[in-house]
RNA sequence: GGAGAGGUUCCCGAGUGGCCAAAGGGAGCAGACUGUAAAUCUGCCGGCGUAUGCCUUCGGAGGUUCGAAUCCUCCCCUCUCCA
């Protein structure tokens, strides 16, 4: 068993650490199993990237025998939350809701262990709902300032834009949320991102007030890419966890195609493997980060879709680039396939009526209907471009038509572009 | 409640009656170079398609006009100042 209080250690070579409220004192409560929880956004039915991080700190949290808890903020996602945001969250009805905690906990139960409450979800409507507006201001509302929830850097940029008053009344819903774990559950360490800092601080203070007992807070730094851009965003939106939204080759290319600066850091971020392993390949520069990519990508992916979601893809990756091999020694934790038997990958697959290639069906059409494209004109262009592939032939007339004679076992392989491939099949 | 400013294509942002599918930048896509990276260069970047063409788009609904993102009316939303 590991030793509880290492987890603080762990989470700061790993780079989860922007900010804790006190970090002898955190070090303290995590001496022996402690509870802390982490408040997810409902607004969606899946978890997408930018979540990794919170995520994976209550993974780590429980491996090192500690209690998470996650707490989904459906009552809070009634009214949107403030920080970090430019405009106004769009309310959530009911019906969405309920639906979205169930597959949000299914998501996070592939990670967390749930089982005879080691860790637990909670969904906060179940508390704030009931609550009276009277006895809320009276209990809770006279121990906030004004003036200091102003001075609140989430609050002041809202400010600039404008904040309406239900925005205004999240963080004391927040706090009020600490509060309650902190009573129920002796849940005395909050984490989150570091837009959440304010928020956190906010119940620190309030379990203070409220029950005279020290609390803690922790946040993680907000994760961008070399370029800047935010974690988990591509011009097709949020990268999501769940395969119906981002497909499950969608999602190792995201990894794989991870900027060479990244590499190490998201290693440590998004893996489990462990840290030694990590900071032994931390030299290692331009071609030779190619395999360990491939390892970030498998191992991320083999940690959302499971180990044999992570082989099938990570085999047809490489028969779409090229297989290389994976040294034994280079992080010899991971279970990534070290050697690719030669051995046909499982593109994702679209399937057509056999009667449409029998007739000869133009390569646009076919570009444009397999996704591959999102307009004609788009799959024109693609191919006046040369970006069109057929069984790895380029075809440059705009005006081809695919025929019997392109398919074998009545199938076809289409590449849009160096990265975009589908395999179409005609039955 | 009063006064003012504004809402333009994925984002920012120009455009004040025809030359506007709408400048410029960013993002994105393709090609070259490469390592499924970055940087750079070239091209593309509403749809249908190849017609001096048609359709959809400039917050929404109407109207003026041969013709509107541009003018008028009403409505919705945002911001600023005042109360």
């Amino acid at each position: 068993m590991k030793n509880p209080s290492d987890v603080l250690g762990e989470f700061e070579r790993r780079g989860y650490i922007e900010q804790v409220t006190d970090f002898e004192g955190v070090k303290r409560y995590l001496s022996e199993p402690a509870v802390c929880y982490i408040g997810f956004d409902p607004t969606a039915d899946s978890f997408h990237v930018g979540s990794l991080v919170p995520i994976l700190a209550l993974v780590h949290m429980q491996r090192y025998g500690h209690r998470p808890i996650a707490i989904l903020g459906g009552g809070t996602g009634l009214i949107g939350d403030p920080s970090g945001k430019t405009e106004m969250r769009r309310l959530l009805s009911w019906d969405e809701l309920n639906h979205n905690a169930r597959m949000l906990k299914a998501q996070l139960s592939r990670l967390i262990d749930f089982s005879d409450d080691k860790a637990l979800f909670l969904n906060n409507a179940d508390w704030l709902v009931g609550l009276k507006y009277i006895d809320f201001l009276r209990d809770i509302g006279r121990h906030f300032s004004v003036n200091r929830m102003l001075a609140a850097e989430s609050y002041r940029q809202r400010l600039e834009k404008g904040l309406n008053f239900i925005e205004f009344n999240y963080m004391l819903l927040q706090a009020y949320d600490f509060y309650y774990l902190s009573k129920e559950f002796d849940c005395m360490l909050q984490m989150g991102g570091s837009d959440q800092w304010g928020n956190i601080v906010a119940g620190i203070d309030l379990i203070k007030k409220k029950l005279g007992k020290q609390a803690y807070g922790i946040t993680f730094p907000l994760i961008t890419t070399a370029t800047g851009a935010k974690m988990g965003k591509t011009a097709e939106g949020a990268v999501w966890l769940s395969s119906e939204k981002t497909s499950v080759y969608d999602f190792y290319q995201y990894w794989v195609n991870t900027d060479d600066r990244d590499v190490i850091r998201f290693l440590k971020l998004f893996t489990m493997l462990p840290v030694d392993e990590i900071e032994k390949v931390e030299d290692l520069k331009g071609e030779e980060l190619n395999p360990l990519k491939r390892i970030l990508a498998f191992e991320v992916t083999s940690l959302i879709h499971g180990y044999e979601e992570a082989v099938k893809v990570y085999t047809s990756a490489s028969s779409v680039f090229g297989a290389i091999e994976v040294p034994d020694d280079l992080l010899p934790s991971s279970k990534i396939p070290r050697k690719i038997e030669e051995s046909r990958g499982t593109y994702p697959t679209v399937t057509f009526p056999a009667d449409r290639i029998e007739k000869g069906i133009f390569l646009y059409d076919l570009l444009c209907e397999s996704g591959l494209c999102t307009s004609k004109s788009a799959a024109r262009r693609l191919i006046e471009q040369g970006g069109a592939y057929v069984n790895d032939v380029r075809i440059n007339n705009v005006k081809a038509v695919l025929n019997k004679n392109a398919i074998a076992e009545n199938s076809l392989i289409l590449r849009a572009g160096k990265k975009k491939v589908k395999r179409i099949v005609f039955n």
